[in-house]
Parts: C-alpha cells; sequence; structure tokens
DNA sequence: CCAAAAGTGTTCAGCTTACACCCATGA
DNA sequence: TCATGGGTGTAAGCTGAACACTTTTGG
C-alpha cells in the first residue's frame, strides 16, 4: 500500500470541534471536562483522533456525534493546527471543525460519557493546548460567514421570533443591530413564514414566531445574495 | 512522548501548494511534472510530506522555497483534504497552501530540479489526484479574500500601472471591470504613490507607474476597510 | 395603569454603477 | 495621420444608517 511513502514521517491526526450553540439569549460554547491524560480534568474542545478508515470529515461528524447524540449538523472544516509543540503529550497535528447547534436538541438527550457544560462564549474557562486560539478562529469565521450565508438558522429552533434571531447575530457580532433595519433586511430575503402563534416568554405582549420557508431557503443559499 | 496515544494510529501528512502568479496579462498557475511515483509525469501540485520537527507552516515554508528558491512570500493554509482514497498510493491527509508570486520573481532564478511550469488559469492541464479540486478551491478562496484585502498587491512587481492591476482583479474574479470605478475605488484607499516613470509596454502612450506607500498599506490591512 | 418588550416608516448620506470623450505616442 | 491603449468626471439609483412613537398585555 505504502510501499512508495514508507520512508516518509507518520503523525497523529486529531479532530477538534468547536460547537456553538443559542439558547435565545446568548452565544454558548460546549466544553468538556477531559477524561484522559494528559490534562485530565481540564477544560477542553471535544476532540479525538482519526481512524484508518474515515475521512477527516466522517471523523468529525463521529465524535460531534459521540458528544451530542445529533447527525446532520451543521459542521465546516476551520483550519488545520500544526505547531510542533501544541499538544503536550506529542506531536499531534489537529484538524478543527466548528458545529452550529440548537441548545434545545442538545439538552433533550440525556449523555452521561462526558462532563459536558454550555459555557457563555465570554465566560469560557481557559482551555488546554491551543483550544483558545481555536475558540478565537472559530468565532472570527462564524462572523464572517453569518454575514454573507444564512448560516445564523442552524442555532435556532424550528419556530423563533425575529427579536431571538437579532439577538443571536447580535451576539455572533458582539455588536447591537437596530431593531427596524434589521427585520427589514432578515425580511426581505423572503425566507422566513410568519406563523399565527407568538412566544410570550420574552414579553407581556409576545412575539410572532417564524419559520424558515425551506424551499426558499435552500435557493437563497445557492444564489448566494443573502447580506446581513 | 506519545505513552499517551500509543494506541492510536499515525499517518502520512502532504503539504500542497497552490502557487499563483501573474504576468502583467493573465493569472497563471505554477505546476511541476511529478518525478516520483505514483503517477510520476502527470502535472501536479507542488508537494511534499511533513517531516518531525516542522510546523505546517515552516513546512509550506519550505516546500515552497525548495521549488521557487523565494522566501517572504504570501503564503495561506487553505483547507485539509482527507479523504481515505485521495491518494491512490497510501492514506495520506493533505494540508493545500496557497501562494501568490510576481511571476518576474520567479522566472529569474534558475531551476533545474523540477520541471516546473506556468499555466494559464484557464488552460491548466488536469492534474493528479484532488489537486484539481484544490486548485478550484483555492481560486474562490482567493475571489473572496482579494475583494476585502489587498491582497492583489502581492501578485504584481514593486512597480505596476493601473491598467495591470485591473487586470489582475479581473483575472481574478473572471469579469471586467469599468476602468474609471476601478482607478476612483483603489486610488481612494491612497495606498499608491505616483512615480514619474511610465511603463510603455502595454501601450504607445505608456501608462504610469505606481508603487505601495509600505506605511499606510500596512494601516490599511490593519484596520480593514479594503474593499474592490 | 404602568412597565416592558414588540412592532412599524421615513429621511439623508454615501456608495456603486453607468456612461463618452480627449490624450499621447510610435509606427 | 491613425490606431491603440491611457486617462478623466458626472449624474442617477440604490443601499445602509439613523431615528421615535404606538401597541399589547400581565401584574
Amino acid at each position: 500500500m505504502s510501499k512508495f511513502y514508507s520512508e516518509e514521517s507518520k503523525f497523529y491526526i486529531a479532530i477538534d470541534c468547536i460547537i456553538f450553540g443559542f439558547d435565545k439569549e446568548k452565544l454558548k460554547l460546549l466544553l468538556i471536562k477531559r477524561n484522559f491524560e494528559p490534562q485530565k480534568g481540564k477544560w477542553s474542545l471535544m476532540g479525538g483522533f482519526l481512524k484508518p478508515g474515515e475521512s477527516l470529515d466522517q471523523a468529525a461528524e463521529r465524535i460531534l456525534e459521540k458528544l451530542t447524540g445529533l447527525r446532520e449538523i451543521y459542521l465546516e472544516q476551520l483550519h488545520s493546527y500544526g505547531e510542533v509543540d501544541r499538544d503536550s503529550a506529542g506531536r499531534v497535528v489537529s484538524v478543527a471543525y466548528y458545529a452550529l447547534i440548537d441548545v434545545q436538541k442538545y439538552n433533550e438527550i440525556e449523555n452521561s460519557r462526558y462532563t459536558a457544560h454550555w459555557f457563555d462564549i465570554d465566560k469560557k474557562p481557559a482551555l488546554i493546548f491551543d483550544h483558545d486560539q481555536m475558540t478565537h478562529d472559530a468565532l472570527e469565521r462564524l462572523k464572517e460567514k453569518s454575514s454573507a450565508h444564512p448560516i445564523g438558522f442552524e442555532l435556532l429552533p424550528d419556530k423563533f421570533t425575529l427579536p431571538q434571531l437579532q439577538k443571536l447575530y447580535e451576539a455572533i457580532h458582539q455588536t447591537p443591530f437596530d431593531k427596524r433595519n434589521f427585520r427589514k433586511k432578515i425580511l426581505s430575503f423572503n425566507i422566513l413564514r410568519r406563523l399565527d402563534e407568538k412566544d410570550k416568554e420574552g414579553s407581556r405582549k409576545g412575539a410572532f414566531l417564524y419559520e424558515i420557508d425551506q424551499e426558499r431557503y435552500a435557493k437563497l443559499i445557492r444564489d448566494g445574495h443573502f447580506q446581513v
């Protein structure tokens, strides 16, 4: 099989997942207490090692599912990290992926294999190795990406209100938006259907729930004229 | 050293470089005739294997220098490719980088170790493995990146004319720009100094040469208000 | 009846786009 | 003198940003 390359060196390849969530108020990050050495007991991103029979993408899906139980999640490769000393226990090149999930979907699932916790993005603890760097890079990517592609919806439940969507974009960009301009912009894409139903959690008056018109949404992603 | 991970699998890690150039007319791609098996004699991207003592970035720099003799080149990680069967000779995960270089600088260098050739981007031959995919992805990234960051200048010589710069942006975006609007926009960034010198290669009249005001250029990159 | 969040339009400035003619020069 | 590419300004439309009041309802 590898007869041509046999004099070359081989390396461990890890996959690390930056898992973003949103709980109607704040942008969250799912972290685990590392249950193996080195650095056992410290907070870290969910990760694992690449196995021979799987592609990088498949490994990322496997690792994400192992923690959250969820499949068909928005998952995108971020960057590969290859400093020689990045992992204190050996030479490991890590390919980072970031994922967007609806916190409620994860919370419904019993998961006892890991000690996991959702942290507010601005209150996360220091992480092992270069995981802080990865998290920072992922947030930057999320900012860019969510400006030009309607991926923000991946973080919300199927039904959501416009104030919730706005809070999400404000959390990602860490800056407030004007309510009227934001609504005008979002509604102009014509991908939301207003339901005859209100969510009264946030206020006395209640805010209308919306759902995505999947057909128009798919079309918008293809044509790509989304710009928040 | 690796006592913690010793039951995990290891992999070959390759670095492949998508090397873009510009020759005052067209966007080019530097390819080599592969001089080792498998697929010896086919056109491919310049690549090599990661070695134990170097980071991914260092490996990319080493490999780029080996082909072009150039250091301090614009070089950025693109994506990692990890399909199980992407390399027909074994399991290899490849981390792709793209580089921007001034064709003239490369041409001045004698290089006999490789059979290399600059291809017009739209006339490149079919490449081995998933290198066509990598090239496609790199061009997309270059489009995005050059819209929001002034990296186009990396592809030009120290002195260049505005028609040349425009041709470059047209080549990258594969679409024509309006001459007056393009000049207005570029000059509005205040990062170019017009010299008292003309380049007469392109026309009878000759076009003024410009050079970059490095100070303002660095400032613009920091502040990031560039938008073509 | 009051507090708290939801919902709703208009105006202005700045940017993007479209567009046509004269200039300088070498052959 | 003419063919070729270089250089220049203005007007119209569009988009993004700023801004304040009314509505609903639970307590």
